[in-house]
DNA sequence: GACATAATTTTGATTAGTCAAAGTAGATAT
DNA sequence: ATATCTACTTTGACTAATCAAAATTATGTC
């Protein structure tokens, strides 16, 4: 049995795998995820390793083995699902399910999740957008990419929020910029560092690109 | 912050409390329902006193200060709802949530329990008839007694079941002795140590008065 | 009152997870 | 190629929670 601390690294070093598209994942960058110090993190790689979680290549890093990527996808879908509960059915505000999962998904079991997955009538994607992983632990990343990488005069439809700030979450939802708004690309000022967008009913926002690279979108053809 | 094992140790003090009606539990009851040896249960209850949920009294036992009821209190109130809701929103088999349950009053937020209190229609008893804690702690104890304590030819209304062990609770199920069914007491036979009930519909059962002291009845006038 | 028994406490040890601070190894720059 | 900087590892220490087994204290019996 895994603790819920070997859960989380599992889960963490998961997440910036994806990310990354990397196999291995530093030692700092776990450490910064997991906001423990360096030395931590070192000796928890090692005993990662001793129980067959990962593969810890000294001062390179680590990677999941398939035993831990098997439990590292099935927390992410506990995440995903948590998350999806909490907003569909008990109506928490977006910016707060984050934190509530978290603790959530290390206490519920198999069977009740998949109580809450057939009470959900099996969703696929959670509230940001991001592809619940299935039983089985596969995940289909759609082909979207973040909104600073598109070009002017684009409509787009947003797939998803990367980030998980909470004052940016906030900003999302008042501007509408949530999981299946359309959007068209108005103007992309580079050296300006901003971009703006139009909804279909006409209103603007501006977003600087550092933020616009958190929005993952997807082309929309109307 | 308490931590969940803190948090099971005071819960379960708060329950022996209010079965025995006594303020002070021993150490040996508290080993006993936390399945730990005495000397951990010794430990623990100096740093429960420590950091002011009990006051330990050596060689007598510990009792809950009004803190530690507080904390106590609003554990039993998440899990009988936690319990609530595996059985009436997921379908879970009464026999099963008191596990799930166990695990998940640790993670949920008085947030997200708020929410669920909302969405289950505020509930006042959980699935095995027992009361459910309000918000600030209070609880209401109908004045029921074990089905052991009644004499012949009464009738009497099923209130709860106090034992925990799934083999009964199936047995419980499969005979309608559930929360709400009225019953009339046939006979007891204290020297075989049985006594026999009937449902409304005619159908007789056979109870040890082992089992029969583990369900309560209110008397029911019909 | 002395002795056996049961309950409780002490003691010594272990495991998981963590930090701070000191040490080491690679990469980078001059 | 040497010095420096950064990332990583090691070391030593701590807390929470636990057990096993030895020591202690009540309790009840004769």
């Amino acid at each position: 049995m895994a603790s819920s601390t070997v859960e989380n690294y599992l889960k963490e070093i998961l997440v910036v795998t994806l990310e990354t598209e990397s196999s291995k994942v530093s030692m700092g960058q776990v450490s910064k995820v997991l906001r423990v110090t360096p030395g931590t993190a070192t000796a928890m790689a090692k005993s990662l390793e001793r129980d067959g979680w990962v593969s810890y290549y000294p001062r390179v890093g680590v990677s999941l083995t398939s035993k831990g990527k098997k439990l590292a996808m099935s927390m992410l879908r506990r995440h995903r699902l948590l998350e999806t509960f909490l907003v569909e059915t008990l109506g928490l505000d977006w910016s707060e399910i984050h934190a509530e999962a978290e603790e959530l998904e290390h206490a519920i079991s198999e069977k009740v999740l998949e109580k809450l997955d057939e009470f959900l009538g099996r969703p696929r994607f959670d509230p940001h957008g991001d592809p619940i992983p299935s039983k089985s632990g596969v995940i289909k990343r759609p082909a979207s990419k973040p909104l600073s990488e598109f070009s002017e005069n684009m409509s787009v439809r947003i797939e998803s929020i990367v980030d998980q700030d909470k004052k940016f979450l906030k900003f999302a939802r008042k501007t509408k910029l949530v999981p299946g708004q359309i959007f068209k690309i108005l103007r992309v000022e580079e050296c300006a560092d901003a971009m703006t967008l139009k909804t279909t009913k006409g209103q603007s926002i501006n977003l600087g690109l550092r933020s616009a690279e958190k929005v993952l979108a997807l082309p929309f053809e109307s």
